[in-house]
DNA sequence: ACAACTGTGGCAAGGGGTTGTCAAAAGTTG
DNA sequence: CAACTTTTGACAACCCCTTGCCACAGTTGT
């Protein structure tokens, strides 16, 4: 079913075509009165331009691709809906894409979608950095939790995030804490490890690291039987799903949380609150951060790929101090 | 940046453009030789179809939109996994609207990708009867968690799902139960409602409704006062997440869960499984649901309207016993 | 050897808009 | 009222691809 088309518009109202484009697009190429009568008419017979004729010709197709690398991760929801409200909001189409931890089916989609959009969002990209490189000098692309030199990010401040991290243990006396680390592929895993190793060398504390384990609860078991072969009495889990596998290992195991070992987990996702013992985890504005890259990316968009040095937002983490963390035993 | 069109490949190549278009998509109509020849240098140039000329002449976008009523809502997630999955199964690209629990939003946002999509699936949609038949006019539709009499649909079998809540909480000993409702405009807090009367009926049970609420934890609280101001000895909840709001506020009046009342909820999201009590609550294979929308629609999309009466996809649904759970006091 | 096919590939129109160019209409000035 | 400037609107080309129609060359049949 096809809508009425600019054809239909200046038959209408008795003009040339060119006079209704314009009267859309550059109003003061055309007469008030004249101007007035075409959108009255176009407004009556229901008239919306064709996106796809417009694109064709400008390129621009207000719509943004946001690409994450696990859809199935909760995470992943704050961040999404983040991008969502601030596309809609200036009347961009989100376009979701699920990379599904596979760094061919994330380059693959990209090529897809690279005719048909304005630019990407990725999140969590497994892609070399080549790829991004290459990739970057089409579409305007803009990382999240992922950084590499000349594109714009938008990102948690995880290094900070680490020292809190650590600084807590520290403090409740905690003097040999283990990493459970994310996938190898994962920029973030990378970034959080060195970030504890420096942050515990700092503070004089051991650090140790196991894995790469896929953070997800089922890999909870594994996770934890490694940490606790390390003799380490702080565990801090890639992320919070990693993290309430781990709880439910130790529970099994009859390892008391945080009598015997303290857990530590990334994201604070909604299920990290409702767990027993509720989840110590570090937390931070996710969709602020899905909301600041589509930000970024629009800006680029209508800019081109000029203007200075690419953007780099980082937002501040707050650990969220619950049951799972307590003084060292 | 904008790649090489079927000019380039068409000079680069000797032939007429017609020629290489033919060879990708008429290939009988093209010599093979030829068409070798013309797909080799395509390749070579890095030649890609450009999707919005397609899309102008065949009215074909290999594009499916998801509406959902609250993208806030971690039910949904496993929905637009199983929508994603297979939308990419078929190389269609998965565009996602959160109508934020507003009728006007939804219908604003599907009228601005009327022309772009080849089609809706619209889960939970708060669109009042006339809208989506005039809608499924313009473009194939398929509901989630609704039904209209004409339409396609996918949803989960909740009439029998509340027959087992209810067998369930009869064969504990509760003689009275109280429906915490959903959202007025909701469909299937409608259909819950009527569907636990009859089932209470049945049995012999009593049978109260409170509400209406956003089901959401934070309206948890209001809803329990509600809810044990009938004098029910169990509450069905809207959903999950104004369930364990329900469980939040119980345990702050120091009402004991299962010992004084029994509380359901509907969704099974990963949350349920976690909170404490952990939550008794009828799930179903959710993504299947959103893989099964999207397949009706690509089949709708590719045959057009016609065929025989609409399809209508209905999963069953299973009670996931927990500790929310007990016997009578 | 000629007619009748069949298989290939080219031409050109069209899908819905945008925009540079230019002519006609309207308005201004002396 | 002529000469000139400013509005306003029409024409046509172009964005990239598809497809109906036609021409041509090569086969086959008689």
């Amino acid at each position: 079913m096809r809508g009425p088309t600019i054809y239909d518009v200046a038959t209408a109202a008795g003009v040339a075509t060119s006079t209704v484009s314009r009267a859309f697009s550059t109003p003061s190429r055309v007469g008030a009165a004249t101007r007035e009568h075409v959108l009255a008419v176009a407004e009556q017979l229901g008239y919306r331009p064709n996106p796809h004729a417009r694109a064709l010709l400008s390129d621009h197709h207000y719509t943004v691709a946001m690409v994450v690398s696990d859809i199935t991760n909760p995470h992943y929801f704050e961040l999404i809906r983040g991008a969502e409200m601030r596309a809609k909001a200036s009347e961009y189409t989100l376009v979701l894409v699920n990379a599904e931890e596979s760094a061919h089916i994330e380059l693959e989609q990209i090529q897809r979608l690279l005719p048909s959009v304005d630019g990407f969002v990725l999140a969590a990209s497994r892609l070399p950095d080549e790829n991004l490189a290459h990739l970057a000098e089409q579409r305007p692309v803009v990382l999240v939790s992922r950084e590499l030199p000349g594109l714009p990010c938008a990102l948690l401040d995880h290094v900070d995030g680490c020292r809190q991290i650590v600084q807590h243990l520290d403090s409740l006396g905690h003097r040999h804490l283990v990493y459970l680390a994310g996938p190898r592929s994962s920029w973030m895993a990378t970034t959080r490890w060195s970030a504890l190793r420096t942050a515990a060398e700092d503070a004089g504390m051991r650090a140790d690291r196991v894995g790469p384990f896929t953070p997800k609860v089922a890999q909870g078991g594994l996770a934890a039987d490694a940490a606790l072969g390390t003799g380490a009495t702080a565990f801090v889990a890639h992320n919070d799903l990693l993290a309430i596998g781990v709880l439910q290992r130790l529970q099994q195991r009859s390892v008391g949380v945080p009598a015997d070992v303290s857990v530590v987990g990334f994201d604070d996702i909604f299920a990290a609150d409702l767990c027993t013992p509720r989840l110590t985890t570090l937390g931070g504005a996710h969709a602020d951060v899905g909301r600041a890259a589509v930000e970024i990316l629009l800006k680029a968009a209508v800019r081109g790929t000029a203007g200075g040095p690419p953007v780099r937002v980082v937002l501040p983490t707050e650990l969220r101090l619950r049951e799972s963390t307590g003084p060292v035993r």
